[in-house]
DNA sequence: CTGTATCCAAACCGATACTG
DNA sequence: CAGTATCGGTTTGGATACAG
């Protein structure tokens, strides 16, 4: 261990908080969802209202509309009849991936814990997104 | 490259989403602020108003407390004149590290992108934080 | 210093109904 | 299918003043 325990009280001046940039962009409630089951390639506006099943259409409509307003997702609208939508993630949605990824890990502990009534877990999950990782369809 | 583009509409049922577990506790505006600056060690109420300008004594009361329910943090009352608090990541709080830290990284990666101008940045920072992880008092 | 109390504005969000 | 419109309730959050 190369750490000294502090002595004083702030003394260390923290570095500067650059969560803000990207909380911005994944700060709402329902934003890390909607980038989550976007992950995997473009996707629907009714898929995504199946996907995350507590969300209104309101609400998904204004998330949406403020992601591509945002930069973060790319909105396609397909000419089939009936029309259909879809909503794919840009760059810039991609480069959220990594915190988005991490949020779920957390949480893919912390679900397992409460499943195990609360005793931590001790053999973290090499990756627990290896299926994701691996989406392959022939057709 | 092992994967293949996909041909059909939803063909691959996303993964269960377990992103909510995570943003239950950091999900909050202001709450990754306050673990961020809590990850180099106790802080006191005041200490953290100056580190996060823009929040209010109401809400940072309300969010410690907030996250002291659900277990991130521990609250320490020092027997001190005048009396003072610290606030304390618990072993949960820590556990939320690595997505705040992903989250970070992003926000970084976002920022210096912007102060460019728009382009994206070539080379990651192997770790824009080892100033961070270096805390280092000798009194 | 460490909060709490009150007031008030804005954002968030679900339910429902309706349009193209 | 892909949204929008409206209503109403909850939550968030700042400002200010005040208390231990």
């Amino acid at each position: 261990m190369a750490l000294k325990v502090r002595k004083n009280r702030s003394p260390a001046p923290p570095p500067k908080c650059v969560v803000a940039e990207c909380m911005d962009l994944i700060g709402g409630a329902w934003t890390p969802n909607i980038i989550w089951y976007l992950h995997g390639g473009p996707r629907r506006f009714g898929e995504l209202r199946i996907d995350i099943p507590a969300i209104s259409a309101k609400m998904l409509s204004a998330r949406l509309k403020e992601m591509e307003a945002k930069g973060v997702i790319l909105r396609r609208v397909m000419p089939t009849s009936p029309p259909s939508t879809e909503y794919e993630l840009t760059d810039l949605g991609r480069e959220l991936l990594p915190a988005i990824i991490a949020i779920a890990e957390v949480g893919f502990k912390l679900k397992q814990r409460a499943a195990a009534g609360g005793k931590p877990v001790e053999e973290p999950p090499p990756t627990c997104f290896g299926v994701v990782a691996a989406v392959e369809i022939d057709a």
